[in-house]
RNA sequence: GCCCAGGUAGCUCAGUUGGUAGAGCAGCGGACUGAAAAUCCGCGUGUCGGUGGUUCGAUUCCGCCCCUGGGCA
């Protein structure tokens, strides 16, 4: 008998629509474990419909953490998702719960594996005048401009990479330091202690690219234009990452008058089908994905999954 | 039936004064260390509607045919 204390987790990986939420949940009921999201946009409370948080009635079954926990006002970030993943998988491993950590989030799920450096909060004012600086110089005199400060950061980065030329600015004139030089910092690592066992869903693209258009259209008819019309009307940051999701962007857009309710429709298809695809890249690249199932969750599936975590569970921490 | 404008990449179109063609979008591949559903980078062989003719050579010029718009009857 597995002890339950024993720091394991499983980390559930895959593309929007693979039906690794349902996954998560059957897992989360045979062990029994707590899910715990790791999708940048699933953290938001207000995009309930729009980026398909599991229902009610799913939290009902096993316990959920950091779902919608944030309002959209104020943006999330890989550091901050991550210092509070740790806090609810230490609070699963407390109570004796496997932690099941769900997401398509690449940057999240690498930063919980691999770890992430501790960088200082930049203050606002700082991030403010990086993007400020950015639009005002462009990105060709603004990478020059940089170079003083951070050479490696505005040789390696395309003069067009906007977010990330802003992110070596703004930590360098915060922090007084580059983002290497933070990054080198070995002992300011932070990441997921324990042992966890990583399971990916890649299912077949085709197949994925049909469930990603059903369920767009499910979340039209389930009320996802009152939900964007809901964010509309809140007077909110244009530039607030949640406004960018997949979906709010397009319906906002019909909101606005630029699109019809057909065309915003089409273009939200196109842009999950875009989202799915760079996620395969990052999955198939950056993550070690030790076991990979090519087919979309099933109980099929599960049967095939449940011995794995069984095993896992009875190797003992290193 | 006649007149006009079109028919070129999956889509929308550009172009070739005759030497077999290129953009945007889509698609595909890739990158990714704190707003990542973000932000970037790379990839273009297609009976140039069909068929006959002129020509060393036709997607380009000419004839006929087919299709799509629009106009006139």
């Amino acid at each position: 008998m597995p002890n339950r204390s024993d720091p394991h987790a499983v980390i559930l990986a895959g593309p929007t629509a693979s039906g690794k939420s349902a996954l998560a949940i059957d897992i989360a009921a045979e062990f029994p474990g707590t899910v715990i999201n790791a999708d940048s946009m699933q953290v938001y409370r207000e995009l309930r419909i729009l980026t398909a948080r599991p229902s009610p009635a799913d939290e009902a079954r096993v316990p959920h953490r950091l779902f919608g926990v944030l309002p959209i006002s104020e943006p999330c970030s890989a550091g901050r998702w991550l210092e509070m993943a740790v806090g609810e998988i230490e609070a699963a491993w407390a109570t004796g719960r496997l932690p099941v950590v769900v997401g398509g989030t690449g940057l999240y799920l690498k930063a919980l594996l691999d770890g992430l450096a501790t960088i200082p909060p930049i203050a606002a004012e700082v991030r403010a005048e990086a993007r400020a600086r950015y639009e005002r110089l462009g990105g060709e005199a603004f990478r020059r401009e940089l170079r003083h400060w951070d050479p490696k950061a505005a040789e390696t980065l395309p003069a067009s990479d906007r977010q990330r030329l802003i992110r070596a600015y703004e930590v360098v004139k915060g922090t007084g330091q580059p983002l290497v030089a933070w990054q080198a910092d070995d002992k300011g690592q932070v990441r997921l202690r324990g042992r966890s066992l990583v399971l990916t869903l890649l299912p077949p693209r085709e197949g994925l690219y049909e469930k990603i258009e059903d369920r767009f259209d499910r979340m039209i008819e389930d009320g996802a234009v009152d939900e964007a019309a809901a964010l509309n009307r809140a007077d909110l940051d244009p530039s607030l990452p949640g406004l960018k999701a997949v979906g709010v962007r397009e319906l906002l857009g019909h909101l606005r008058g630029e699109l019809t309710l057909d065309e915003a429709r089409e273009a939200a298809k196109r842009a999950s089908r875009q989202y799915a695809k760079r996620q395969y890249t990052w999955l198939r690249h950056q993550l070690d994905d030790s076991h990979v199932f090519s087919e979309q969750y099933s109980k099929r599936l599960g049967k095939k999954i449940f011995p794995i975590i069984r095993r896992f569970l009875l190797t003992t921490q290193q």
